[in-house]
DNA sequence: GAAAAAAATACGTATGTATGGTTTTTTATT
DNA sequence: AATAAAAAACCATACATACGTATTTTTTTC
């Protein structure tokens, strides 16, 4: 018993430390979220999070480090997305797309990394602590759906319109979503869905 | 003489009031592009520009006008530009678009409205001032051109693609251009810009 | 001399981080 | 096995700085 304990016990601090800071993240992304980048403060995280700004310091040592956290979480989170999608078999990426916006650009993790990757263009340090992130994330997941996306056209032309897709979800999100009813957005997404599986079955070239 | 001056003069208030007017917003666009919004002061932007705080208070009362009277204006600048190209004669999208990367997009008129948008996510005041604007100009820009772009398809494609490029070439930048090499860049611009002329020369589906 | 424009200063508030102290967990010694 | 030393986690406060705006004064235009 006391060989076990001594045993069982090492872990009870990693386990607690992963704990806060998984909390911390999740607080932070919120208020990312629901803030924006620059009214979105340490201690605002702190305060609300019901942890102390110590303790914060202490797992993210500046605003800089927390920021890179998140961004490679929403990262990770948005790969396994993808994957999980076509793993299952859904090849047509109209669908994809569609459910996207609602379950992936309109989620908390998506809209907290926007706000990042927008301070991250004019904060040369963050963009350098960001970019390698966004590279890597970019260039696996596109090598990993080019052969399973869509097979029969190659997959490139799909792997392009997916590069698309989510860039133009982005900026319409940025953009136009901010001035226009909820009805003609899905609708508009709708269409470019449609738009995409016509422009996949049709033909191959690209 | 003295007459004279009477008559001259009475604009000279007027004229002077714009230009400063027109050279704190062409400050406030600088350092929107170059800073971002939340490192963009009314302090800062008064110092670097060379007049004082109580000037830019007097024209603009608040940050928020400020952020509202530069939207305004890079929208006004936006539809010049687009409706300069159609009306040259220029009906394939896929020019259009190519040189909207550089000429627009990359241009700090851009670059500010987009911070502006971004933070009107968060900024629910700012959002209620920035939304008619982006409205109308959405709205009117696509009017006008529905019958002007590729008249041979009924222009509706060409309008719909047109908006999927705007926020494609806007998300494009926010996300992706942060952490890709030059010639990557203008390389997937040039393929969007084929990808374009190819599927509004071929059919009138859509 | 009245009005508009421009300037200067002051105020309250919030930010990110540095600092020093306390508690909890782990390791080492006996 | 018990306990003391070390380390990790957590906490509270202080500091320098910057922000947006209100206020008051000076200058320019009419």
């Amino acid at each position: 018993m006391a060989f076990s304990d001594k045993q069982a016990t090492p872990q009870k601090q990693a386990v607690k430390s992963e704990r806060m800071r998984s909390a911390i993240l999740d607080k932070a992304v919120g208020r990312l979220a629901e803030l924006g980048y620059h009214a979105t403060s340490i201690k605002k995280i702190a305060a609300e999070g019901g942890f102390s700004i110590g303790a914060l310091q202490h797992h993210f040592p500046s605003k800089e480090e927390l920021m890179v956290a998140v961004v490679e979480k929403a990262l990770e989170r948005a790969e396994r997305y993808v994957l999980r999608f076509v793993e299952r078999g859904h090849t047509n990426l109209g669908s994809v797309i569609e459910a996207s916006w609602d379950e992936q650009i309109n989620s908390p993790w998506y809209k907290a990394m926007l706000e990042i990757f927008v301070a991250a263009r004019t904060d040369e340090a963050l963009r350098a602590r960001v970019a390698p992130a966004i590279e890597r994330y970019s260039r696996e997941t596109e090598a990993r759906l080019s052969h399973l996306l869509a097979p029969e056209t190659g997959g490139d032309k799909a792997t392009f319109l997916l590069k698309v897709s989510r860039c133009m979800l982005g900026g319409f999100m940025v953009q136009d979503a901010l001035a226009m009813p909820r009805a003609e957005i899905s609708a508009f997404i709708r269409r470019w869905a449609e738009f995409l599986d016509a422009n996949l079955k049709g033909n191959a070239n690209g």
